[in-house]
DNA sequence: GACTGGGCGCTTTTT
DNA sequence: GCGCCCAGTC
């Protein structure tokens, strides 16, 4: 026994003690995974396996912070110092900065964001010559990450006899070798490196030895090579703690693979397999809906949730007429269980399928003087300032980063306009020099208008000057000498009239300067490019910090939802079309989005609203729409087979538009619809007049 | 090279 | 219905 065992019931003390071996720990929702790992991880240090020897990882910040945290209280102090836990990219950064070398990087690489992404896609298709119609650049991006999250290179698709295909692979080769020249990673690739790394032996040697016990959180959400790093590292002492739920996997469409999870037992032969299924947060009622929900689903482990809680009250079905009406509802019934209930703001929560259903529960939530807080939407990172001052680092720390050199060449307005980059990125290619060589000796090549390569010399020049200011206790002054030296407060000035907005900008400039006054404080540690890196992979928490999470309710997708949980929540937008979401039908993944209304029922507490309605706004048209056939599982009911096929039918049509010229075969023509929508809502209990 | 309007096309977004 | 991209003017 252990005295990290009290207080757990049966199934969580033995995932607690049994530490030997590969293990599967089944979470299902509120059922205390963190508790488990946490007490797990404590049990572990306290029979005498050093800290070091364990390696935690986790997909966010937030949950390795909380989980360093939680540990921290129950281990005497300082003894969980050595640990490693952190996030698969964490850690990877870290590893590469160290052996890099071995897999052909540079110590000092840079990471790039989603911006730098794009822009190194845009530029890639270019290159070739591929139009916006041929390859839309958003589209390209997430095939090829689809691919790095798989393990796959550019090669397959080079010999497909599919031209679209072909154009893909090329695009792939091309977006990476801007990404090398620019001397950065993106966020698969720090992943896809650190597999190349392992696959040295006598690299991989001392991980193993070093890390003899793994633990992997939301394994349901691992991809190719976040498994094999996993597999890796732990397959040989096969002391690999892996916690998720096969029911919470949301993240399909970015390269998560449910199928490590469902496969665990026989990639890990031998396996023990623990299943936490009491549920300590929901009433009965919520789980019941949950689980009947869920049930529907055919490729998963099966769990049924048990609440501790005991008996609540029903879950309560709303049909409303409109978006408007939906939103009026909401409010409404929140504005009286804030004042007649006292119910905390802190614990109410409008749940949602994506990022335009939120806007008219602003307007609402606005008029009736309620604050919120909007969780996702763009981030601090996302801004224009934000983005640019950021660039203009990123090019100090590193001269060849040429995507963040191409982001700010004109920025503010400096006579180099994209005739001239154009011409200078051709010059570059021809001598294959680095764009920042070929600014720098601008006067020898005649192809090059002057007053652009004077424009752009003097950018880099007046960059270069600040160089020397890198170090943690000048980092604000560096900062403050960029946007200086740029001229980036007059930039502001010029492109803003309006006072506010002035205002509001410029405040996102100086709290850069905030945060890297705070990152100096690190010591002599801090540096420019620890500055950049820790922006690189923190920026979401950053992001979050900013909520005073008391005295708001919140409103976020679902997606944002997994997690985190709520005394009342109102999950909206129960339709066909929306949940499940038109694409995902059209692409035959619906036991996903089933998983997301899961994940959305789950989250609730003590009381739970569904609501949807009749019509809704979709691209500025008004359309009918139909109750989701997750309202009629949750309920208990058959989903009418008509509305499953109207539901093909549209996301047919759409899928149809998308592949214009495709000879899709649409679902088969809508039945006359005789549908009663209001049949679910009526036998749902607790409905009450306004 | 820098600024304005018409046209198109749309989920989700841990790092 | 909104934002983003590109094409057209000064």
């Amino acid at each position: 026994m252990s005295k990290f065992t009290t207080g757990l019931n049966d199934e969580q003390r033995r995932a607690v003690l049994t530490t030997e071996g590969p293990l599967l720990v089944l979470a299902g929702a509120g059922t205390g995974k963190t508790r488990v790992i946490t007490h797990r991880i404590a049990h572990l240090l306290a029979g005498g396996v050093p800290a070091r020897a364990v390696l935690a990882m986790t997909f966010t910040n937030k949950a390795a912070g909380e989980m360093k945290e939680r540990i921290a209280k129950l281990v005497p102090h300082g003894a969980g110092a050595d640990l490693t836990v952190g996030t698969f990219h964490a850690f990877c950064v870290k590893a590469l900065r160290q052996f890099g070398d071995r897999v052909g990087l540079r110590r000092n690489f840079g990471i790039c964001d989603a911006d730098d992404q794009l822009m190194a896609m845009k530029q890639a298709l270019r290159e070739l010559q591929l139009t916006e119609a041929d390859m839309p650049p958003r589209l390209c991006l997430s095939r090829v990450s689809l691919l790095k999250s798989r393990l796959l290179g550019a090669e397959g698709h080079l010999e497909s006899g599919d031209q679209g295909e072909v154009d893909l692979g090329r695009a792939y080769q091309r977006y990476d070798a801007a990404l090398r020249a620019s001397g950065v990673l993106d966020f698969d690739d720090l992943l896809v490196y650190m597999v190349k790394l392992l696959q040295d032996r006598a690299t991989l040697a001392p991980f193993r030895e070093r890390f003899r016990y793994l633990c992997v959180d939301e394994y349901q959400d691992t991809n190719g090579p976040q498994y094999e790093i996993v597999r890796q590292i732990g397959g040989e002492h096969r002391n690999v703690c892996v916690v998720g739920d096969d029911d919470q996997s949301i993240y399909g469409w970015r390269g998560a693979d449910v199928s490590k999870i469902l496969n665990f037992e026989r990639d890990f032969p031998g396996a023990a397999v623990v299943r936490l299924e009491t549920n300590y947060r929901s009433t009965y009622e919520i789980l019941q809906g949950a689980n009947a929900v869920i049930r529907h689903n055919t490729s998963r482990h099966e769990k049924t949730l048990r609440s501790a809680a005991g008996n609540g009250e029903a879950i309560i079905v709303r049909r409303l007429r409109d978006e408007n009406g939906e939103a009026e509802f909401v409010v409404a019934d929140m504005l009286q269980r804030l004042r007649d209930q006292r119910v905390p703001l802190g614990d109410l929560a409008v749940l949602f399928r994506t990022a335009v259903q939120p806007r008219v529960f602003e307007m609402q939530l606005r008029r009736a003087g309620i604050p919120y807080n909007l969780v996702g939407g763009m981030s601090f990172f996302d801004r224009k300032e934000v983005r640019d001052v950021l660039s203009y680092l990123k090019l100090i720390a590193n001269p060849s980063d040429e995507l963040a050199l191409l982001r700010v060449i004109n920025t503010p307005p400096r006579g180099v306009g994209g005739t001239s980059v154009e011409k200078m990125l051709a010059v570059a290619a021809q001598h294959r020099l680095p764009l920042a060589d070929v600014i720098a000796r601008g006067s020898e090549f005649a192809a090059l208008p002057a007053g652009a390569v004077v424009g752009a010399r003097a950018f880099l020049e007046s960059l270069a000057g600040l160089r020397h200011l890198q170090t943690g206790k000048d980092l604000v002054t560096l900062v403050k000498q960029v946007v200086q030296v740029v001229g980036y407060q007059e930039e502001i000035k010029r492109c803003y009239p309006e006072q506010v907005t002035r205002l509001k900008r410029w405040e996102a400039v100086t709290e850069i300067m905030n945060m890297a006054e705070a990152h100096g404080r690190m010591g002599e540690a801090a540096t420019l490019a620890s500055f950049l890196e820790d922006v690189a992979l923190n920026a979401q928490d950053d992001n979050d910090k900013e909520e005073p999470a008391e005295g708001r309710l919140t409103l976020m997708t679902l997606h944002s939802a997994k997690g985190l949980e709520f005394g009342e929540v109102y999950l909206v937008g129960m339709e066909e079309g929306l949940l499940p979401h038109a694409r995902s039908v059209a692409d035959g993944n619906v036991e996903e989005e089933r998983r997301l209304a899961y994940v959305g029922i789950t989250r609730a507490r003590r009381r739970l609203t569904v609501t949807y309605t009749e019509s809704r706004a979709r691209y500025g048209k008004r359309a009918t729409v139909l109750p989701s056939r997750f309202l009629y599982e949750m309920l208990g009911k058959q989903t009418p087979p008509d509305l499953l096929h109207q539901s093909a039918a549209v996301a047919g049509k759409l899928a149809a538009v998308e592949e214009e010229g495709a000879v899709v075969a649409a679902a088969p023509p809508a039945p006359a619809r005789a549908t009663k929508p209001a049949a679910a809502a009526k036998k749902a209990p607790a409905a009450k007049k306004r």
